[in-house]
DNA sequence: TCCTAATGGATAATTATTTTCCATAAGGAA
DNA sequence: TTCCTTATGGAAAATAATTATCCATTAGGA
């Protein structure tokens, strides 16, 4: 999906729901829409500051809070590399994290369809959502190691 | 396996690293063993207070981290519950979290093997870890939703 | 028993996130 | 277009989880 087209998306999902829409919300749906990565919210804060200097951090986390309870980002939560959010594709999805440099990819997605349906029959629970991370070194990171012992 | 064999391999595993076993250090062993669920930090803190009535939450921290980076618990970070830890099974599992009460629980095992290999092959990263977490309502929960709606 | 580095505990510090409070501005209504 | 109401933005304080500091204590080998 264009850029333009999810920032309208997530414009027209929230006028339907009665809601405002300001320049610094705008904003940050337009950061949130043009990154490939997963912003933190101090990132996207720091992105705004040149166009917005009365930005405050308060309203990135006001707005992502209410962004992720309209269904409209979703929230990853690291508790060391603090939380990431991804408003492109606001719903489960894998992920590969690089503990070198703390990258995050998607890869091509696959779903975990078949195997949360044997996780309900299994458990008795009812699954609404999930959560697939992989973790381990970036083909960038790999080879800054080799260096790292060359040298 | 039992929690005093449990209890008995972490500390052989420490005492071949040069590592000490404290009488604090054992205790937050055996509540690690013994424990079904994945306690907080907190909560390991708490049921240690009667027995250790001077025992410091930065002590339960310590021995986690520690632990941690032995590779005999496994930290579950969660930037709302808190992190919670798993001293039984400290290798990647799958868990299911209920959004109702916050339990968590260790379905079956099945294995992400092949998927991981996929992974591998099509992003070029080095993956050593990963984390599957389901969300939903357990049983009691749900019951407790349709209660409330029917009272 | 002695010795010494590792550890425990009290406390302060950090850091991410949330709340408060009030002035401001969005956007429908007149 | 102007007015009005109420949601929102922003500064700052408050929370809460986790980590660091500093020093007395202690585990456990010599």
């Amino acid at each position: 999906m264009m850029v333009e087209e999810r920032v309208a998306q997530m414009v027209a999902r929230l006028k339907d729901g009665e809601h405002r829409i300001t320049p610094q919300r705008l904003a940050i749906f337009k950061i949130l829409a043009s990154s490939a990565g997963h912003p933190s919210a101090e990132t996207i804060y720091g992105a705004l500051l040149k166009e917005y200097p009365t930005m405050s951090l308060a309203t990135v986390y006001k707005t992502l809070a209410f962004l992720k309870q309209e269904g409209e980002v979703l929230e990853l939560q690291f508790s060391d590399l603090g939380n990431r959010y991804d408003g492109n594709k606001p719903y489960p999805h894998p992920h590969i994290i690089c503990t070198g440099c703390g990258e995050i990819v998607d890869p091509c997605l696959f779903d975990l369809n078949d195997i949360t349906q044997k996780m309900m029959a299994e458990t008795g629970f009812t699954i609404v959502a999930h959560r697939l991370d992989f973790y381990g070194l970036c083909p960038e990171c790999q080879q800054k190691n080799l260096n790292d012992l060359a040298g």
